[in-house]
RNA sequence: GCGCCCAUAGCUCAGCUGGAUAGAGCAUCUGCCUUCUAAGCAGAGGGUCGGGGGUUCGAGUCCUCCUGGGCGCGCCA
């Protein structure tokens, strides 16, 4: 028996037009790839239903009632299936033999946290490059999406049958590096009482000032002569990355438990001249050359020259024009650097590449996704799922997030009130592309308008029903419980929710949206507090629909586990 | 001006890649705790799915135009 029963009935389905085909009814060449299983919306059509009929009907030049008619008689004779029913334009309906979803509660109680696993990752090299925010502050509350989402991902691409890498890109080579150190040195000069001002550009945040304490608690006045920009980016530089980089990491491994494979460093890849080796193959295949640009259209610009510069034939892989990977004083662009970057995840083996970004660098797409595409020779080589931006709120009123203006409320400052699981869910059960509102009032608010609460009472209202158990010196259910005693609509229902799941972990892990997962549990503990209400667990007078009961909620709660476990939130046992 | 993303109940959001009568939470109203946790359940009201065209057996979903919002637009990251 299989996990997954959508499969298996559509595994049946397909065998028999394969059938179809053999004995000519239908042509051999016919895609059927489309042809879908699924839960009708209205329980009186049936437990399942697919579309099959109508989405042959056409190419294969056929009548949709006839083919499903036929479909019809082929399935009666299934294992799987107690009724069949043409409805509609070419509905085929499935009533399912009970005995199917009473194994199917089996099936999870034995496979325990691993339920909902699946293979179709097919152990496939896929990194995940996430977060990736710039060493030069703190992580604020929007970049908390994109890292929430990319945890979650990852654990979901790893439960689909993925070899998931976790990656972080640490831009700790660029010219923002030069304006932190400068901005730190600034600071530490203005602790020593000396007279000078905060440059245009600087980061204007009070961490600055922390840095600027920590430095002078370590060297002292070592850098109080040091005036020239370039001194002092070249000593500052690796103390900026490595204050940045743990204050990012006390808030993403310690608040948020996100742990990376990896924090991958422009800085020594340039030491290590990849750039170079990355446009080499780029200029051997003929797609760097010499040129001009013409001038931006939408964005006046001044000193705007016309000037010849190292381009990549962006546009003949479907960006708007040509991009620069160098710049006029010999570095490279952030694009060429990344262009180098992404030539270096392919060196390492990963076959799929996965980038988690801001929508703030939706500009950036095409040309990556071009540069990817003249490296490979692939059109998709590249994912990169863009979070839209959060609105942050505080009692109606929106607040702005500008890190270089110096406005910030710290992701780890929300995570402390409202509690990661919260945060998690929260940002989790959201379709990465909404913009949506993050209010932040409503968020520290432990009401019931946190759907997380919701879902994790389903769990502790489980374990306090088997803690009652003990109390009530009932004795564990055993395999053999005799499952078809679960037959009012609410136990239905919910097993029949319960036989989703891999579905749902397959096609969330295909569409790169853990938000389904999140929506999943949701509804799944929706499906158990209306069995909670309906219908007493423990019954000490009748054992055996006690035991049928009681083994039903196990594999409610291994099924929700399973999905929390994706999404990083905790189940605890009480509330 | 150009590119990408979005528009679904009063509010916040889903809608399984084109399926049957468009859903959930919050808010409003009506019921349910001497019985396993009421952070719960059952029910009611609330929609021309931003607008116009098109594709087909069938469109919230696909194509096109329009309106409104977000992000971005040589050598910032």
């Amino acid at each position: 028996m299989k996990q997954d029963i959508y499969a298996s009935l559509n595994g049946e389905i397909q065998n028999v037009l394969k059938d179809f085909k053999a004995e000519g009814y239908l042509p051999s060449d016919l895609d059927t790839s489309s042809i879908v299983v699924e839960q009708p919306k209205d329980p009186s059509h049936g437990d399942f239903a697919t579309n099959a009929a109508m989405v042959l009907a056409k190419p294969a030049c056929k009548n949709p009632r006839e083919i499903a008619t036929k479909l019809q008689e082929a399935l009666q004779a299934s294992d799987l299936v107690e009724q069949i029913d043409v409805a509609g334009p070419g509905f085929i309906n499935f009533k399912l033999k009970p005995q199917v979803f009473h194994d199917q509660i089996r099936t999870i109680l034995s496979q325990g946290s691993s339920y909902g696993s699946s293979k179709v990752g097919g152990d496939e090299k896929v990194m995940v490059e996430f977060v990736s925010v710039n060493p030069t502050g703190p992580l604020h509350a929007g970049h908390g999406r994109g890292a929430v989402y990319g945890d979650a991902l990852c654990n979901l691409l790893s439960k689909a049958g993925y070899d998931v890498y976790r990656e972080y890109l640490m831009n700790d080579a660029g010219g923002q590096m030069r304006v932190i150190a400068k901005s730190v040195h600034t600071r530490y000069l203005q602790s020593y009482g000396k007279d000078v001002e905060l440059p245009q550009g600087c980061y204007p945040g009070d961490y600055v000032k922390d840095m600027a304490q920590t430095l002078k608690d370590r060297d002292g006045d070592k850098w109080l002569n040091v005036t020239d920009d370039e001194e002092i980016f070249n000593a500052l530089r690796p103390f900026c990355v490595a204050e940045c980089m743990s204050m990012i990491n006390k808030t993403i491994v310690d608040d948020m438990g996100i742990d990376f494979h990896n924090y991958f460093s422009e800085f020594d890849m340039h030491a290590r001249g990849e750039m170079d080796v990355a446009m080499k193959k780029l200029r051997d295949k003929g797609y760097i050359y010499e040129g001009v640009l013409e001038p931006p259209k939408g964005k006046v610009i001044e000193d705007y020259e016309p000037e010849e510069m190292t381009l990549f034939k962006a546009e003949q892989f479907g960006d708007d024009c040509d991009r620069p990977v160098y710049k006029k004083n010999g570095e490279p662009t952030y694009f060429g650097a990344d262009v180098a970057y992404h030539n270096n995840k392919l060196d390492r083996g990963f076959t799929k590449l996965i980038n988690v970004w801001g929508a703030d660098h939706a500009g950036a797409v095409k040309r990556l996704k071009a540069a990817l595409a003249a490296l490979t020779g692939q059109k998709d080589a590249l994912h990169i799922q863009l979070m839209q931006m959060v609105k942050l709120e505080k009692n109606g009123e929106e607040v702005k997030l500008s890190k270089r203006a110096g406005n910030i409320i710290e992701a780890s400052d929300v995570v402390k009130e409202v509690g990661i699981d919260a945060f998690r869910f929260l940002y989790l059960y959201r379709k990465h592309d909404s913009q949506f509102v993050f209010d932040l009032a409503k968020a520290v608010e432990k009401n019931n308008e946190n759907p997380v609460f919701y879902v994790q009472y389903a769990n502790a209202r489980m374990c306090s029903v088997f803690r009652q158990q003990k109390e009530l010196n009932i004795p564990e259910a055993s395999d053999d419980a005799d499952l078809s005693l679960l037959t009012n609509d609410e136990e239905i229902a919910l097993i029949k929710h319960l036989c989703l799941f891999p579905l749902v972990i397959e096609k969330s892990a295909q569409s790169l949206e853990p938000h389904r997962v999140a929506f999943y549990a949701h509804e799944l503990a929706s499906k158990f507090h209306s069995l909670y209400n309906a219908e007493k667990f423990l019954i000490p007078e009748d054992v055996a629909t006690t035991h049928a009961r009681l083994q039903l909620v196990k594999a409610t709660q291994v099924t929700l586990k399973a999905s929390l476990e994706v999404l990083g939130v905790s189940a605890p046992d009480r509330m």
